[in-house]
DNA sequence: TGTCGCAGCGCG
DNA sequence: AAAGCGCGCTGCGACA
C-alpha cells in the first residue's frame, strides 16, 4: 500500500497558503526532485516533516536530496526545554507524542510522513500540521527569535547531513582491516577463541603470577592475582597498573589492548558494520544533552586510532581531514567575550598563546588548565594552575564559575544559540531539601553538597560543549550547502551510480572534525571551503566578535595519516 | 536463559 | 600526573 502524503505550502508566519496536494510517495519523490533541480541555491522549500531519520533516507534511495528541512521532532525537544521559549504554549502543555523518545514512538510514524500523513488516523497523536504552529509560535515568541530559529536550522541541517553520511558510509578498507588484525592478534579464529597472539600474552601473564588457572579477562581473578604477587594495587585500570614495576605490567598491559582491539574492531565488528567498503554508521543528532551528537551501533563516534589505517579512500579520491583547533576555549572566550583570550588565539594555537602571554609555562600546562577551567578540575595540577588562568582570563573564568553556580541552586544554564540544560532530577532536588531539613545529617549535609557540586561540573560545561556542539552543525551545514554548489560548477568524474559516488561529500563526523571524501582533483577546493566554512560558522554564532576558529587540514588517502 | 550494573576503555 | 565533562560498547558476574 503506497502511503498517502499530504503536502501543503506555508508561509513564514505558518499561514497556510494553499489547501495541499496529495501524493503517493513516488510521485512525492519525483516532486521533490524537480523542486530542489530547479531551486538550486535560492528559494529552496524548508520541507517540515516529523522525523528526518526515518523519512529521508526513503529519499536518499531514490537518489533525491533536499537542501533544507525543519524537523518536527528535534525542534520540538529544543523548544520545549529552552529557558529562551519557556513562556510558550508548547513548553506549557503535558509531555505527548512528540516527546516521546525515537524508538519508543508508535510504528505508525514510521510510514513516512511529508508535511502532513493522511494516514494520521493511524497515529492519532502525530499532530503534525499544529505542532508546526506550536513551534512556530514559541519561536515567535522567544526572547530571542534569530538565535532559535538558527538553532533549529543548525539542528535539521545536521539530521539531514547524519542521513547522507550514514547513505553514503565511511570508505572501510576490509582487507586492509584484515592485515592489521592478523598482524597484531594472528590468524582468525572463530569467535569465542583467543587468537594466537592473545594466548601467548595470557600464558606469559599466567607463568609471571605464577598462577597456572587464570584468566586474565576476570577482573576479579585478575585483582586478586596481582594482589596475591604483593602488588599493591586497588583497581586494574591502566594508569594504576602502569604505576607500579612488575614484570608482568608489560604483557598485561598488551594483553588488554589487543583484547580490547578484537572485542570492539575485530573481525566480528568487519562482518556486523562494513558492508561494500562502507561503513553505514547510524548518527543520532542530538542524541547527547548538550547537543552533541551520539552515534548506535558499530561504535562510530569511538573508532580507536589503531584502526583508522583501514578508512582508506577510493582509487582516485581523497580525504580532506578538517578539525577544528582548541574548539572548546575559543568558544568559550567568544561566548564570555574574553578579548584577551580570543587574542590569545589569535592565528595561532591558544595554548602557545596563552604561553606566550606569561599566564603559564608550558603549552601542556595551558591545556590542562584549560580543560580543567572548563570541566570543573579542584585538584591536581590542573587545579594548581586555575587561579593563575582565572587572572589572566577573568570574564572567560567567570563565564565558567557563573555556571557552576547556576546548576549548584539548580538552575538552568542555556547555550548560545538557546538550548538549556535539564533541570536536576527528583533525586537530586530531594536531597537538596533534606539537607535543609532540621533533622539534617552531617551524612546529608554532605551528599548534599556533593551532589550540588556535581551538577554544578555539568552545568559549567553544559554551556561550552552545547555551544561548541552548535559551532559544529552551523560549520557542516555550511560546508554541506557549499559541496552542493562545488558540484554544480565543476565537472566531476563519476566512478558508478548513486547520489554520492560522483561528488565530493562528507563522510565522517566527530564533534569538532569532519571527513569530506572527494576526488582529487577538488580536494584543493575543499580544503579551502571547509576552511571558510569554519570562519562563516564563527559569525553566524558570535557576529563580529574578533574570535578565530582555525583548522587542522590534512589531505591524505588514509585517515591514520591524519595529524 | 535473559537482564542489568559495573569495570574498563575507546572517542571528543 | 592522572581528575574533571559528555558519550557507546563489551565482557564479566550477580541475580532472577
Amino acid at each position: 500500500m503506497a502511503p498517502a502524503l499530504l503536502l501543503r505550502s506555508f508561509d513564514d508566519g505558518g499561514v497556510a497558503l494553499e489547501p495541499g496536494r496529495r501524493f503517493t510517495l513516488a510521485t512525492f519523490l519525483a516532486f521533490v526532485r524537480d523542486h530542489e533541480l530547479s531551486h538550486r541555491g535560492q528559494d529552496a522549500a524548508r520541507w517540515v516533516w516529523d522525523d528526518t531519520a526515518s523519512f529521508y533516507p526513503k529519499l536518499l534511495a531514490a537518489d533525491v536530496r533536499v537542501q533544507r528541512c525543519h524537523d518536527l521532532r528535534l525542534c520540538h525537544a529544543i523548544l520545549r526545554n529552552s529557558a529562551l521559549t519557556g513562556a510558550s504554549l508548547l513548553a506549557s502543555t503535558d509531555r505527548g507524542f512528540w516527546d516521546a523518545a525515537p524508538e519508543q514512538q508508535p510504528t505508525a510514524r514510521h510510514r513516512g510522513t511529508a508535511l502532513f500523513d493522511l494516514e494520521a488516523e493511524q497515529a492519532p497523536e502525530s499532530d503534525s500540521e499544529p505542532e508546526f504552529r506550536r513551534q512556530l509560535a514559541a519561536v515567535n515568541s522567544s526572547a530571542e527569535p534569530r538565535r532559535i530559529r538558527l538553532l533549529l536550522a543548525a539542528e535539521s541541517a545536521g539530521a539531514l547531513i547524519a542521513a547522507e553520511m550514514r547513505f553514503a558510509g565511511l570508505p572501510w578498507n576490509t582487507a586492509a582491516h584484515e592485515q592489521l588484525l592478523t598482524r597484531e592478534l594472528g590468524a582468525r579464529v572463530p569467535s569465542g577463541v583467543r587468537p594466537e597472539r592473545l594466548e601467548q600474552l595470557a600464558a606469559t601473564i599466567r607463568v609471571l603470577l605464577d598462577d597456572r588457572t587464570l584468566n586474565p579477562d576476570s577482573q576479579q581473578d585478575l585483582l586478586k592475582a596481582l594482589q596475591n604477587a604483593g602488588l599493591p594495587i586497588t583497581s586494574t585500570q591502566q594508569w594504576h597498573l602502569k604505576e607500579v614495576e612488575h614484570p608482568v605490567i608489560a604483557p598485561l598491559l598488551q594483553y588488554r589492548k589487543l583484547s580490547r582491539l578484537l572485542s570492539a574492531n575485530g573481525w566480528s565488528w568487519l562482518d556486523a558494520w562494513i558492508v561494500d567498503g562502507r561503513f553505514h554508521a547510524e548518527y543520532l543528532p542530538g542524541g547527547v544533552v548538550t547537543g552533541r551528537w551520539a552515534a548506535r551501533g558499530g561504535g562510530a563516534l569511538q573508532l580507536p586510532k589503531q584502526v583508522r589505517a583501514a578508512v582508506i579512500a577510493d582509487p582516485g579520491w581523497t580525504f580532506v581531514v578538517a578539525d577544528a583547533a582548541q574548539l572548546e576555549p575559543r568558544i568559550l572566550a567568544a561566548l564570555s567575550g574574553d578579548l584577551a583570550m580570543a587574542q590569545a588565539g589569535h592565528e595561532t594555537d591558544l595554548y602557545a598563546g596563552i604561553v606566550a602571554s606569561g599566564v603559564v609555562e608550558t603549552r601542556a600546562h595551558a591545556k590542562v588548565a584549560m580543560l580543567g577551567a572548563m570541566y570543573g578540575a579542584t585538584t591536581g595540577e590542573s587545579g594548581r594552575l586555575l587561579p593563575r588562568l582565572a587572572r589572566a582570563y577573568p570574564r572567560a573564568l567567570g563565564l565558567t564559575e557563573a555556571a557552576a553556580r547556576t546548576g549548584e541552586r539548580g538552575d538552568v544554564v542555556t547555550t548560545r544559540l538557546g538550548r538549556s540544560s535539564p533541570r536536576p532530577p527528583d533525586a537530586w532536588l530531594a536531597a537538596q531539601a533534606q539537607a535543609y531539613a532540621a533533622s539534617a545529617s552531617h551524612v546529608d549535609e554532605r551528599r548534599a553538597r556533593s551532589q550540588a557540586r556535581d551538577w554544578g561540573r555539568f552545568t559549567r560545561n553544559f554551556v561550552v560543549q552545547g555551544s561548541a556542539a552548535e559551532w559544529a552543525l552551523c560549520w557542516m551545514a555550511e560546508i554541506r550547502t557549499q559541496l552542493w554548489k562545488l558540484e554544480g560548477s565543476a565537472s566531476v568524474a563519476g566512478r558508478g551510480p548513486g547520489l554520492f559516488a560522483a561528488a565530493p561529500h562528507l563522510v565522517f563526523f566527530l564533534h569538532d572534525e569532519v571527513i569530506v571524501h572527494t576526488p582529487l582533483a577538488l580536494a584543493e577546493q575543499v580544503a579551502a571551503l571547509v576552511a571558510r566554512a569554519a570562519t562563516a560558522a564563527g559569525k553566524l554564532l558570535f557576529g563580529d566578535f574578533p574570535v578565530d576558529f582555525p583548522l587542522t587540514v590534512a589531505t591524505v588517502e588514509n585517515y591514520a595519516d591524519a595529524k
